[in-house]
DNA sequence: GTAGGCACGTA
DNA sequence: CGTACGTGCCTACG
């Protein structure tokens, strides 16, 4: 067994260079400088270009340590050797120099030094900085677009070279190198010697290329030794060599870098500092940049106000131990017990591997308790004793964990046959609880946020990007470390969590909802739903001829080929090439969405709008169907994921693929329905979906009577509001009466304008306003009640569920009107879309435990916000049903009944009702 | 290269 | 100028 107390310097640091003018140069010609600019004159584009390579650069690569060598103007070293170094440059750009102080100043409002020494040149403080860091054990990257520093490629200093964009850096490590100039990094100085380099006004030997040079470096080993050999070069290659013999050893003595320069920083020096956010938000306003770049930078910066991460090898101490084969069983017993593992005192869970379609892969696994001990477990060696152990443990409900994201580790671990039993916190959940408007909750991000700590090593995808057999000889490094850091994250992660959790009142929310829906989406995920994969490729040949038919009339109607999926060209070819009526005016010219082409359709008598609209229907269609047939696995099965901590309001989102969005509307769309079928050894899909449930919701938040009694008298609750607003007998009601109340009645959940109603229903806005009154008039308690939530929202910042499901809005007291104004709306939605999600995952629980309970086969397979889709065992339907009405009608008490209507069939589409 | 816009499917 | 999502395709990057 090896166990290793841990010391702060087993945490590798990453330290970035950049190449200041370099890159800025680079920048300044990726991007057109006409385009880049501000209305006052100043250029952009080289400020820009930077900041955007930069914010991938922090991204991609997470450096703890970055800085940024700048050239000074004055004469170098280099200048009292050769006076002529660096002449006959050709004039700098005048748009780009005032650009360079404005980089200077973004680097420092973002926490990267700047350095630069006198007499030196960038490559040189690049060249100190990299041996510096180098010496501290630091992983080197450098980013810069001058070759000289291909010399300082080592197996832990790699340069990122800009290929032919500024974002596509190329990873010159020490293989790239010799592969791209067949000479080792070391070399590297003696081919450009001989080369020469124009830009630096230093002539290397005529007509000796990189490749002459380095055949002859690779047969010499060296320019020393090819000095030695000079006069053994035959041709006429060889004489101009012996001719300019002064002038490459010139060139080689000039473009060493030095690496002794004297700048006065240690890399604790470098260490990734503070953004001055107020600082960044000026500067950008100056530049005239948009948010997106002022968004991505703020993703990757250390934000002020929040503490300057400490490196996790230094805040936490972990005693580490590497199980081998027959060693878990003992450590788990020593450390693992029902004592060490408390209710008070959970362990931290940490998996790598991947998960995903329903199922997963363990690659290596870890556990941290109280006591500061941590265990790094690879699952491949473990004997039968240890599996035994491990198992148990896992199993074990008594055993307290927390895991970050608990349902990667149910199928991760269940495609091993391990069981996960005793999960008390998933710190992904709770911290979606606390800011359900994120949409990533990275482990690495969260220990940032809340601990202040920062994690060693990226998790690349899944996995872990670690040497697969780093550790055991010296002891717990690499990777088993890194693995032990990260369950003893996961615990400490856990606590501060639940603290904010319970602050925001999620307490229950937490454990008593979404935590025990965890193995509930687990198990609907594995199961996947049955696919009818040979008649999802007939629809998929039908709708791709029928599309393939569109764009052959398209071609002939207009007389020319044009991309019908291009909005740009389709602009061109209606309103120009056409000369139709122009429609609602878009960011980028005119709109040809469906409603768009459907009324162009009606204006003029041409025949391509409608050509356009079906061929939309039926590429729509295809791509559809072509994803869903990606997605069918070796079971014959459709497994999607199901995402608890995407939706800001609560709902779930479904991906890989999306079944919540699947056609459902029109009799074409429909028939993808019929490939989803129920499976082997089952009888039937049973679909269950509750009526109206966000307008009950707000029946019941409103407290409105008149919606109240509409909803228990149990007749169409949309004509009976027809009814009371027009003033009729509610058979007298027209349909078109009818709908247009419907519209109203779920426009208002939405925060519905008399502009929005109005284009909704084809009406004028006169119309639209009257409607409103006419609505008010009669269930004033609904206005009143969306009245309130916004006021409430505004003075505490958040709304709330029925379950108290927080969505923080601080965008209600906006001075921008637009950004207000959607916050307004989003605050009248949030508690009624947040209600209804709480009510349906409460349901999926009863379900699940009901079901479970009465030892039936059949199993709940998707989830689509307000239906469950249930596939039945034989013989179960009555019984199923029954449960499932009952369950889903009594998952929340409201002031109106929770309606729920269930149909059957072999089909999704036939189970229809 | 990629983020963002458009278009469109669902509740 | 109605909320919440995910996907595919195209295009411009302030």
């Amino acid at each position: 067994m090896v166990t290793n107390r841990e010391t702060p310097e087993t945490s590798k640091a990453r330290l970035l260079l950049l190449d200041g003018h370099s890159m800025a140069f680079r920048a300044f010609f990726a991007l057109p400088a006409e385009k880049f600019g501000t209305s006052t004159g100043q250029s952009t584009n080289a400020v820009y270009g930077f900041a955007s390579m930069l914010v991938k650069l922090l991204r991609d690569e997470e450096p703890t340590h970055v800085a940024v060598a700048w050239d000074l103007s004055g004469p170098t070293f280099r200048h009292e050797e050769y006076a002529e170094y660096k002449d006959g440059r050709s004039e700098t750009p005048p748009e780009f120099p005032s650009q360079v102080p404005l980089t200077q100043e973004l680097m420092r409002l973002i926490g990267v030094p700047n350095l630069s020494s006198p007499g030196f040149e960038a490559d040189d403080v690049i060249a100190t900085l990299a041996r510096v860091g180098g010496e501290a054990g630091a992983e080197v990257l450098i980013a810069s677009g001058d070759r000289d520093a291909f010399q300082l490629v080592t197996e832990s200093c790699t340069v990122l070279y800009p290929g032919k964009s500024l974002s596509d850096l190329r990873r010159m490590d020490p293989a790239a190198v010799e592969e791209k100039y067949g000479v080792t990094p070391p070399r590297y100085r003696d081919l450009a010697a001989l080369v020469g380099e124009k830009a630096d006004n230093l002539p290397g030997v005529p007509g000796v290329g990189p490749k002459t040079a380095a055949k002859w470096i690779a047969k010499y080993g060296s320019l020393e030794s090819l000095v030695e050999h000079i006069d053994e070069i035959g041709g006429k290659a060889g004489q101009n060599l012996r001719d300019h013999l002064d002038d490459v050893l010139r060139n080689q003595r000039l473009n060493l870098l030095a690496t002794d320069v004297d700048l006065g920083v240690g890399l604790d020096d470098l260490l990734l500092g503070r953004t001055d956010r107020a600082g960044v938000d000026a500067l950008f306003d100056n530049l005239e940049f948009a948010s997106s770049l002022r968004e991505r930078l703020y993703a990757v910066v250390n934000l002020d106000g929040a503490e300057a991460p400490v490196p996790a090898a230094e805040a936490v101490e972990v005693d580490v131990t590497v199980a081998g084969t027959g060693e878990l069983a003992a450590w788990l017993a020593e450390h693992a017990s029902a004592d060490d593992v408390t209710a008070a005192a959970p362990a931290g869970l940490f998996l790598d591997g991947v998960w995903g379609a329903g199922t997963g892969r363990v690659d290596g696994l870890s556990v941290a308790v109280a006591s500061g001990a941590a265990v790094a477990v690879d699952p491949a060696r473990l004997d039968a004793a240890d599996t035994e152990a491990l198992a148990g443990f896992l199993a074990d409900p008594e055993r307290p964990v927390a895991v970050h994201e608990y349902k990667g580790a149910l199928l991760a671990l269940g495609a091993q046959g391990w069981d996960l039993g005793g999960v008390v916190s998933d710190t992904a959940l709770a911290a979606y609880l606390v800011q359900p408007g994120q949409r990533r909750f990275d482990l690495v991000d969260l220990c940032r946020k809340y601990l202040g700590r920062e994690l060693e090593e990226e998790s690349s995808g899944d996995q872990l990007a670690l040497d697969l057999d780093g550790g055991e000889a010296e002891g717990a490094s690499g990777r088993w470390h890194a693995l032990a850091v990260r369950a003893a994250a996961v615990r400490d992660l856990a606590g501060v969590l639940a603290a904010e959790v319970d602050k925001r009142g999620g307490a229950h929310l937490l454990s008593g909802v979404e935590l025990p829906l965890v193995p509930v989406l687990a198990r609907l995920e594995r199961a996947g739903i049955a696919a009818d994969r040979a008649y999802l490729e007939e629809l998929q040949g039908e709708f791709a001829s029928a599309a393939r038919a569109a764009v052959e009339r398209a071609h002939e109607i207009v007389g020319r080929e044009f991309n019908l999926g291009s909005p740009k060209q389709l602009q061109q070819v209606l309103f120009e090439d056409l000369g139709l009526p122009r429609t609602k005016k878009i960011k980028t010219g005119y709109t040809t969405d469906a409603d768009a082409l459907t009324w162009l359709a009606a204006q003029s008598d041409n025949e391509l709008p409608g050509v356009l609209l079906h061929h939309r229907d039926q590429t729509k269609l295809r791509t559809t169907v072509e994803g869903l047939i990606k997605t069918v696995a070796d079971d014959g099965r459709i497994h999607t994921t199901f995402n608890q901590t995407v939706a800001a309001t609560g709902r779930l989102s479904s991906t890989d693929p999306n079944l919540q969005n699947i056609p459902v509307r029109t009799d074409v769309g429909r028939r993808i329905r019929r490939a989803f079928v129920v499976g082997e050894g089952y009888q039937e899909l049973l679909t269950a979906d509750y009526s109206q449930i966000e307008l009950r919701i707000m029946a019941h938040l409103s407290q409105e009577q008149a919606l109240i009694d509409a909803f228990n008298s149990g007749y169409d609750f949309h004509a009976q509001m027809g009814a009371q607003v027009f003033g009729r007998a509610v058979d007298e009601v027209t349909g078109e009466d009818r709908s247009r109340i419907k519209a109203m009645s779920y426009g208002l959940a939405y925060g519905l304008s008399a502009y929005g109603l109005s284009q909704q229903l084809g009406i004028s806005p006169e119309e639209a306003k009257k409607l409103m009154e006419d609505y008010f008039a009669e269930f004033g308690g609904v206005r009143d009640y969306l009245n309130a939530v916004v006021e409430e929202a505004r003075k505490v910042g958040y709304t709330e569920t029925i379950l108290g499901r927080r969505r923080y809005l601080p965008d209600l007291t906006s001075d921008n009107r637009q950004r207000r104004e959607m916050a307004e709306r989003m605050a009248l939605n949030a508690p009624i879309q947040g209600s209804a999600a709480d009510i349906i995952k409460v349901a999926m629980l009863q379900v699940d435990a009901a079901l479970t309970e009465s030892g039936a086969a059949s199993r709940v397979l998707l989830q689509v916000h307000d239906e469950l889709v249930v596939e039945i065992a034989p013989g179960e339907r009555e019984a199923v049903e029954n449960l499932v009405r009952h369950e889903m009608s009594s998952a929340y008490d409201l002031r109106v009944p929770l309606a729920v209507s269930v149909g059957g069939g072999r089909s999704w589409h036939d189970a229809a009702h």
